[in-house]
DNA sequence: GCGAAAAAATGATCTAGATCATACTTCTTA
DNA sequence: TAAGAAGTATGATCTAGATCATTTTTTCGC
C-alpha cells in the first residue's frame, strides 16, 4: 500500500498510472492541455465522485486508490457494476450519452483524483484519433464485459459468483489484500451480506483464501477458476 | 406485419429503417459509399448472423425482422441480452475491441438484413464525425442500460423482471404482439421456462396479458410499470 | 484507552424459484 | 390428414439463498 496518500499535484507527465490509461500515448501538446487545465484532488474513503442522475461536467482520472461504479435498486441496496482502480477513467460515458449519470461513483478508500472537463476532454477526443480509437476500444470490451456480467448473475451460484469475484478482485487489488467491506463484495456479487459471509468461511475452510480482518487474501487461484467455472 | 418478407434488395436511398438508425443523418456520398458496397440478404427464422469467439468482418444491418443477442452459458442456457429490430446496426462492438465476438446473433424471424464490411465501416466512421459521435452516443447508452440489467438481475424478482421486459418488447415489437419462444422469453428474463410459464399464466388470469397462441398481447402497459418497479 | 457505533459473524426460519416428471397442444412435413 | 416432433403447460418436490434476530468483533471519535 502507498505509505502516503495524502493530498499532492502530479503532473499528467510523471503521473505513473497514466501509462496503465487511455491516456498512455498522449504526446506533448495533448498533455500539456490536460496538465494545465485540469485540478487534482485528495479524496477521503466513501466520498462521492458524482452520483446517480446528476449531469457530467467532466471526467474523472484515478491517479492513485480505488473506485466503485454502482447503482442503487429500490430499497437502496446497491449493486457494484465496476471497481476502477489507478490509471482508469471515470465518468465519461454519460458524457457522449448526453444523459445524467445512469450509475454513482464513490471512493473506496483514500484516493488521489484528477478532474479534467467536459470540454477539454471532449476537444481532446474530437482531435487525438489515437485517443478516440482507445475510447471506443474500451467502451466494446465493457459492453463485453457486462454482458458476460448478465450473464452470470442469471445463469451462476453466489457461489460462483463468489469464485469469480474474488479473481477479478484479485487482479484489481494487484499486490495487495482485497480491501473490501462484506456489504460491499456482496453488493458486487449479487447477493445478501449473511450469504457472502457464510460463504466466504466456507472458502476459508476450505482453503481458497485467508482473512486479515476484513481483508481477503486469495490462496488458491487454481482452485477458484474451477469454482468459478467457464 | 410486413407481408413479404422475401428476398430483394434494399436502398440505402430507400431503406425505410435507416431513419431510424445511426445512419439517419448519412448525407448522399457516404450514402453512395455504403450501397455500392454492402450486400443485402433474406434469412430465415433462427438463422446465426455470428457466434461466439468467432471474428468480426462487418456489421449487419437490420432492414426488416428480430434479431437476439445473446450469450451462452455453461449448460448451453442461452441469456439473451438483447433483441435488435429493424433500423439496427448489430456487431460493431467487436469490431472496435478487436476482440472476437463476445456473444452470438441469430434471427428470431424471417428478415432482410445488409451487411457492410469492416473496411467499408471503420473507414465510415473515421471520416465521418456525426455517424462516429452517434456511435459513442449508443455505446454509452447501451452500457447504462446493460448496467441496469446487472441491477435487476442481482436485486428484481422473476415476477419483476418478467414485467419489465415485457414492456420492453412490447416496444421492440410496436404495432405487433410479442412474438417470441417461450423458451426465449425466459432466456431473456432469465429463469426457467417453466418459472416463465407459470408467471405468464398469472399474468394472463390477472389480466396484464392475452396470449394468442405463442403470441403476447400486452393489455395493461400501466400495470406492468407498477408491477416491474422503478 | 474508553465507550459507542458500526461491521462482521452466526443461528433459525421461510420461500421463490429450480428441477424433474409427465401430459397436453400446436406445428411440420411426408 | 396423420404421425412425430417441438413447444407449452401443469404438478410435485427440493433447496439455495433471503430475511430476521442476536451476538461478537472491530473501528473510531473523544
Amino acid at each position: 500500500m502507498t505509505p502516503n496518500k495524502s493530498h499532492k499535484h502530479v503532473t499528467c507527465q510523471n503521473c505513473l498510472a497514466r501509462k496503465d490509461s487511455l491516456f498512455c500515448s498522449m504526446t506533448g501538446d495533448d498533455l500539456d492541455t490536460i496538465e494545465s487545465n485540469k485540478s487534482c484532488s485528495y479524496f477521503k474513503k466513501d466520498q462521492p465522485l458524482f452520483i446517480e442522475g446528476s449531469l457530467p461536467r467532466g471526467v474523472f482520472c484515478i491517479n492513485d486508490g480505488k473506485v466503485k461504479i454502482y447503482s442503487r435498486g429500490e430499497e437502496g441496496k446497491e449493486q457494484i457494476i465496476h471497481v476502477a482502480t489507478s490509471g482508469e477513467i471515470v465518468g465519461f460515458r454519460a458524457m457522449f450519452s448526453g444523459e445524467p449519470y445512469s450509475v454513482a461513483a464513490n471512493t473506496l478508500e483514500e484516493s488521489n483524483i484528477c478532474f479534467i472537463s467536459k470540454s477539454d476532454f471532449l476537444n481532446l477526443v474530437d482531435t487525438n484519433s489515437t485517443l478516440r480509437n482507445g475510447i471506443l476500444k474500451e467502451l466494446s470490451k465493457e459492453l463485453a464485459d457486462r454482458a458476460s456480467f448478465i450473464k452470470n448473475m442469471a445463469q451462476k451460484s453466489v457461489r460462483e459468483r463468489l469464485a469469480a469475484s474474488l479473481l477479478l478482485l484479485d487482479d484489481i487489488y494487484s499486490e495487495d489484500y482485497i480491501n473490501l467491506s462484506r456489504e460491499d463484495l456482496a453488493n458486487f456479487v449479487g447477493t445478501a451480506t449473511e450469504t457472502l459471509i457464510r460463504l466466504l468461511k466456507d472458502f476459508k475452510d476450505e482453503g481458497f483464501v485467508k482473512t486479515h480482518v476484513r481483508k481477503i487474501e486469495v490462496l488458491d487461484k487454481e482452485g477458484l477458476i474451477q469454482l468459478a467455472g467457464s
